[in-house]
DNA sequence: TCAAAACCATATAGTCGCTATAAGGTCAAT
DNA sequence: ATTGACCTTATAGCGACTATATGGTTTTGA
């Protein structure tokens, strides 16, 4: 299968399939006499590992550590059982973050709700005034 | 003032206040004769506003855009309300995303809760496996 | 008095995960 | 013979910094 044809089946662009070779996270394929590259359905099954992983927002280094754990079945899964802990729980600080931030911008926006003049506006002078501590 | 006490007092590098510069949110200021840039308390109000932006996530040309409305007092402030609006609107549909990955993040972690092999660890095959709409 | 530490300046490169562009080679169909 | 759709590599850009290199200036203290 040529590189467009991979790109088309797993939903990537064919670039980012170069730039994953390049990174490491996928094995250099074999070559036409042309040069071009000719992927099997393993190479697609390693894209679609690793497509899931950026789904689930893991880095492209976390791919890798992943990918190391994979390669040696025998080998403790507490790697990946960390991983996935510390990966969840920088999620979870990141959308406490977010809620916080939520709120603050939603109390900001109440204090103007209609349509004045910006210099009785309360939400630039909010932005000025309010106290993040 | 000098760059760096006008860093410490805001809390960020003197590096950001250059760039910010460089990017036109903040004013260049005067020089001393050995080139070294002077501010005033005006600087460091407008250094703070820039900040507290930031800390409510705005991007940099989001807040350049408010500056624009700032400098004319008398316009409408319906341009600032959109602005904050779209970005509680983004920051809600971030957070909804994010709290479904945390759900599939702690799905494919219970497959997995004891000290096993990676060969029959169930979150390797679950990233594969995953039935992600 | 002189040297080290602590500032200041500029310019440039690196971070992350792609995405876009340029410049060119290959191949099938018209 | 040429068009169009592919393929290749190399390089630059995004955003918001952060780090590094290189050199000038000022202050501190032995």
């Amino acid at each position: 299968m040529l590189i467009s044809q991979l790109a088309r089946s797993v939903g990537v662009d064919p670039q980012t399939i170069r730039f994953y070779e390049r990174q490491g996270l996928l094995p250099s394929p074999d070559r036409q006499e042309n040069g071009y590259r000719i992927y099997t359905d393993q190479h697609a099954e390693q894209l679609t590992f690793v497509r899931h992983c950026r789904i689930l927002d893991l880095s492209l280094s976390e791919i890798s550590e992943l990918q190391k754990c994979q390669s040696d079945p025998h080998q403790s899964c507490a790697v990946v059982n960390v991983l996935l802990d510390e990966h969840v729980s920088r999620l979870r600080s990141r959308i406490i973050a977010m809620l916080a931030l939520e709120e603050q911008l939603i109390s900001l926006r109440k204090s103007c709700n209609d349509d004045r003049k910006v210099r009785s506006c309360g939400i630039l002078s909010g932005i000025s005034d309010i106290d993040f501590q």
